[in-house]
DNA sequence: TTAATTTTTTAGATTTGTCTAAATTTTATT
DNA sequence: AATAAAATTTAGACAAATCTAAAAAATTAA
């Protein structure tokens, strides 16, 4: 039941994870770019991870995490957003400055600290980033995304999808300078054509317009 | 400066910094006994310590740590009684069952995260055991430790020295199985002759004299 | 549908920390 | 002081995780 694996593995087990999240092919140059290592490490370190049943993998298919590798992810990603959530409300860090830290805090081991910092905490939905934190059981809401138009003015977020895949809508979203994963702040909202200014990565605001505005997904 | 050192170094090290403290001989044997290794191991490690200018080490005479082995030392062992500290204080956890924890927590890198931490916690003096937290330089103040015939009635503590030591003392502490590191609670101290009944480890009551109980030095 | 390119895997090496078994040095005993 | 015992070190091996360079498979392009 709660075999210890090692910090590189779970690593791998997480970075596959949110790989799979985020409907990406989880191929193995992928995961050498999220993991920083080189392919051929990710194909050695695979082949452990099938042995020990945590994942699906046919070399050159690809790869699935079992049942068992999905519930070692969600642990992970608890404990990770746990500390996140600690780290600012507790220790008064910057939301930005946390996920490094939590990336080693997220490897410690006893169930019992993780479950008696959580009720410590409050049992925090979400972490500081917005993201929805796994329960005790591995339970995990699905990531609250709305339209920019829904979004309240002058609270920062993040882009978190978009609506409409065509090629027009991505060239001018390549044209402003926002994709996944971009920070967003509404500054004011005009009535009369319901356009948005908006704050891009905290630089100088532009405007957009309704249309663009309800096909950009962002964050809680 | 911050070079950061790999778990096991930072056990060797702390290992080695606890025997230096005790007055005890930092031998391979003592070392493998305290870090649940084989003295070959020992002796492996030590040279790349040495290699390291973490310690000065000549083959077949022992071991003493360096300024810098002696400053990494004392800053896991402030990671790790602070953290004692806030699993007690903060999540509730029973002072016996906090040190396992710690020793994971221990090796988490950030400093500013520990600095942030000791404030979070109202820097607090020592852990839940009693023992001296170091503070962000490593400077850290001598144990407390006082006679038993001082020691108040109905609060646990633990035998950190012995006044005498004569083998006619050893012989009647091994008796009575009273050795450093023993856990101790006076439960009634009787007028007539100042004897004490205490509880060794939590097991039945037994009584001593006086005289031994002045040569009992324990914690805080 | 071949050929070129990209992706992935294999083979063999390296580093860190550990081990066993044997050799060496120190310490204790007679 | 010689010998026995204990402690320590060396030599050689191993597991985990990584790497480089080369080979193999899959994909893309001509």
């Amino acid at each position: 039941m709660h075999i210890k694996y090692s910090t590189s593995k779970e690593n791998y087990l997480k970075a596959i994870f949110h790989l799979q999240q985020e409907n990406k092919n989880v191929t193995t140059n992928a995961l050498a770019e999220a993991l920083q290592t080189k392919p051929a490490s990710v194909t050695d370190m695979l082949k452990k991870l099938k042995e020990q049943k945590l994942l699906l993998y046919e070399k050159y298919y690809g790869v699935k995490l079992t049942a068992e590798g999905k519930k070692v992810a969600l642990q992970i990603i608890r404990k990770h957003r746990l500390w996140e959530y600690f780290l600012v409300e507790k220790l008064a860090f910057g939301w930005e400055e946390v996920h490094e830290i939590a990336e080693e805090l997220e490897h410690i081991g006893s169930k019992k600290l993780i479950d008696r910092l959580d009720d410590f905490l409050g049992n925090p939905r979400v972490d500081p980033h917005g993201d929805p934190i796994p329960d005790s059981n591995g339970k995990i809401e699905p990531l609250q995304q709305v339209p920019l138009t829904d979004f309240v003015v002058n609270k920062l977020t993040i882009v978190t999808g978009i609506g409409n895949q065509s090629p027009e809508i991505l060239e001018l979203l390549n044209h402003k300078k926002i994709a996944i994963g971009t920070k967003l702040e509404i500054k004011h909202r005009f009535e009369f054509d319901h356009s948005l200014e908006i704050k891009v990565n905290n630089l100088a605001p532009i405007t957009i317009s309704e249309l663009l505005a309800r096909n950009i997904l962002v964050k809680k």
